[in-house]
Order: C-alpha cells, then structure tokens, then sequence
DNA sequence: TCTGGGGTCCTAGGACCC
DNA sequence: TCTGGGGTCCTAGGACCC
C-alpha cells in the first residue's frame, strides 16, 4: 500500500467559527481582526472578493467595510481553539495517526486506506465535520506533505472538486503540476520565489524537475527537499507527539502608547504572569528572559527607541513571581527618562529561548528559588484562574490598575459561546 | 625557514509558516 | 487616532579546544 497523507484545514477558520454561531453571517463577508484589532487575518470568499487583502490594516478598511456590509470581528481564540479540538476530535476517528499542524490544519495518515477510496473517505471526512462541528473544510491528498498541501490549495481554488482533491495518481499529478504556480508551494516564500523566477521557473513542474543540488547551494537544504517531496520521495515525516517547544514568548503592541515608566514595567510584568503560565503548562523553566520594548515605525516625527535585554534568572523557573521581577529588572535596567520629546512606546514583550523541563534542570548550591512553596501557589493561582477566568488571581506586583492604559483592544469580540455557560447562544423557537 | 586541521558550541540573522 | 503574535529551521561565522 502506498503512502498517503491527508491535509484537512478550515475554510476562512476563524470567520467560519463565527458563522456557526450566527446565522446572519451566512452568505455576508466576514473579516476577523489581529490583536488589538490591528489588520485582517481571516476573510471569507465574499470578503476577499471585495479587494480585502492578508493583513490589511483595519483603519484603512474601515470605511469600505461599514459601506458593504462587512462584518468585522476582534479575535476570539478561546472559541477558535476549542473549534479546532473537536474539529481534531473527528479527524481520529477517520485515521490513527493525525498531526495537528496549526489551529486550523491536520495532517491525517490515510496509507492504509485503499488508493480508489482516498477520496470517497475525504469527501465523508468533510461531510462530517461540517455536520458536527459547522466548520468547511478542504481536504488534500498526496504522497507527501509537500504535495498534500499542494492538492489542498487545489481542492480550494477549483470549485468544481468540491473540496476534495487526490494527488496520489501520477499521471493526474504531473499534469496539475503544471497548471499551478510555483510561488504555491509550501516552503516558498518570497525571497525563494524571486530566486526561483531568476532561473526561469515559472510552474511547480519547473520546480520539481530542477538539479536538487544548485537549488540546495540557492535555498539551503530546505530548497532541495522541497524537490524531492515534489518528486513523491517523502522527506517530512509526520510528527504525531507534538515535540518539546524550545522557546515561549508573550509580546502585545499596546492599544494605546505608552511614555511612562510605572505603566510599561505593569505591561511587562502582565506579560511575565502569562508567560509563567504558559510554562507552568508544559512543565517547563527557563533561565533567561529577553524584556524588549520600542516605539513604532509608523509614528514618523517621534523619537525612536528600541530596548531590548536579557536578565538571568538564579536557576530554571515558571514561578511568576520571578518572572515578573525579572521582567521589572529589564525595564528598570534600561529605562531612560524622557526629555521634551518623549518616547512613544508602542510595543513590549517577554521572550525566553532556553526553556528545559524543570524536573530536568540543574539545581545551583546557593541562590536557590524556593520551589516548596512556589509549585503549590502556582498551582493554585492557576486552579483559580482556570475556575474563574484568566486573571481571576493575580500577583500585585503585576498591576492592579483596574484601568490598563496599553491593554489589547478586542472591541469587537463574540462571546465564547463553547466554553463559557454564562455566554451560551440562545435559540428561539417561533410560537 | 615553518603558520594545520578538525571538531563543538553558541549566536545572530534570514526565511518561512500559520 | 489606528499597522498582529508566536513559532521553527537553517546557515555563517566566531570562539574555543585539542
């Protein structure tokens, strides 16, 4: 039996999460917004078809999406990701081994399915998910994960595959190779694709058929499996334990700017507890925490400034307490009081890169943290927190101010209608 | 006079992804 | 007024070691 691998994503993901819920939205454009409701991330077909690019500002839309109806919504994660899992949920019912990819995207082993029933298990794949969950969805067929992906931007712009295309077949294959693009791919991204046109290839064939080693010398080894995949010779195994994350990070723009020191250091210091409990998830510590903090690039005329610095911690920790005094520790190492032209901060974050497990790490002689009573309060700062919502407990040292001058805008957002009983959708019945 | 060779580790930066 | 956030992988080059 020959390898095959499934790509299912999401239509539209997040907008199509909002649909679900709403009625209304069926058949209207529909955007979802970054944080701080900053650009588009997520448009429906008829949002696209009225000009609304990735990652378009929303300032600049605004206008154009009150004038045609485009229905516009901040980000609601905690809907999106509870979506995903029971999307996930079905997806291993109908293969043994699934990779979640993104919030959206899953690869599914489907090699021990025969080849002439790949499609027909696709298409009830769909119809399933779009049944028990509401989501649509696409699904790509391939080989490899390469060409998964590729049959999954088939199956999604052909509208008469209904959703569904198998690049398992050769011939069939050879032949869409030539009808797409080769900026498509997965793995070509703009600087590649510059270098690619420079060596006259124009189509995916074009790609697939160069010598993999002047393509390695061009685009590093990534060039030269991306050739190979193409080819059908599987060079990307699927990654069914999710692996250990190497790095963590908590960054926000703020809504509005920040100039004074007291405001920044609360902002860092909410970013550190969200941090610590990010760690505290996956078992983790870290000794290191990178604090960086700028203005933007868009305020032409303001000074501009760009921080960025790293404290150590005494040993490996997720305790947020530390956390924050580290991240305060940043802010007050670098911190530079204003002349008559202050600096406008727009943007702050905590980053670490060396996280190791924390039963793992090394345990210095002298200096020690008290994790006795660290682990317990954590835990339950995070029990309270996972009972009564984000935020519920937190330490003073992060900011009590119940007015958060730089805290993300979400001024859009829907209710969390999965996971919040108090936010259930209601239905009414017609008497 | 003659100025090796190979290895590891770390970091910064580029590229790409969703 | 207003321009997202969070990851991964790869390579080159420097420091250091024997």
């Amino acid at each position: 039996m020959s390898r095959a691998i499934a790509l299912i994503d999401g239509n539209s993901f997040y907008c199509s999460c909002e649909r679900v819920f709403d009625p209304k939205l069926a058949g209207v454009p529909v955007i979802v917004l970054s944080n701080n409701d900053g650009c588009a991330v997520a448009r429906t077909a008829e949002a696209k078809a009225l000009g609304i690019r990735m990652g378009e500002p929303w300032f600049k839309i605004r206008d154009l999406c009150r004038r045609e109806g485009v229905r516009a919504f901040s980000s609601n994660y905690t809907l999106y990701g509870d979506m995903s899992a029971r999307a996930n949920a079905i997806y291993r019912d109908f293969s043994p081994a699934v990779e979640i990819y993104s919030i959206d995207e899953s690869f599914l082993d489907l090699s021990d399915v025969r080849e002439d029933r790949r499609a027909e298990l696709a298409r009830d794949l769909r119809a399933t998910v779009r049944a028990w969950t509401g989501i649509p969805t696409c699904v790509g067929i391939g080989p490899t994960k390469t060409l998964a992906k590729l049959a999954n931007h088939i199956a999604k712009t052909i509208p008469d595959l209904a959703g569904v295309c198998d690049l398992t077949d050769e011939d069939e294959r050879a032949a869409w190779l030539c009808r797409i693009h080769v900026g498509e791919v997965w793995g070509i991204g703009r600087a590649s694709l510059a270098k690619l046109e420079a060596m006259g290839v124009d189509s995916v064939a074009d790609l697939r058929d160069l010598d993999p080693r002047p393509v390695r010398k061009a685009m590093t080894v990534v060039g030269e499996r991306i050739i190979h995949e193409l080819r059908g010779l599987a060079c990307l195994p699927l990654e069914l334990m999710p692996a250990q994350r190497k790095g963590c990070a908590v960054t926000r723009s703020f809504a509005n700017r920040v100039t004074d020191r007291e405001t920044l250091e609360q902002a860092v210091a909410a970013h550190a507890t969200r941090l610590g409990e990010k760690l505290r998830r996956g078992g983790l510590g870290t000794t290191h925490v990178t604090v960086f903090y700028h203005t933007s690039t868009h305020d032409q005329g303001s000074p501009m400034r760009s921080v960025s610095t790293t404290v150590t911690l005494p040993e490996a920790t997720s305790d947020t307490l530390a956390l924050i005094s580290a991240a305060r520790a940043g802010v007050a190492r670098t911190w530079r009081d204003p002349g008559d032209r202050p600096w406008r901060y727009s943007k702050a974050g905590i980053v670490t890169t060396d996280l190791m497990t924390l039963e793992e790490s090394p345990r210095p002689l002298f200096g020690r943290l008290d994790r006795e009573r660290s682990g317990p309060l954590m835990a339950a700062m995070d029990e309270c927190n996972a009972r009564f919502g984000r935020g519920s407990v937190v330490p003073a040292r992060a900011g009590l101010e119940a007015k958060r001058a730089w805290a993300t805008k979400f001024g859009m957002r829907s209710p969390r209608y999965t996971t919040q009983v108090s936010e259930l959708p209601t239905a009414r019945a017609a008497p």
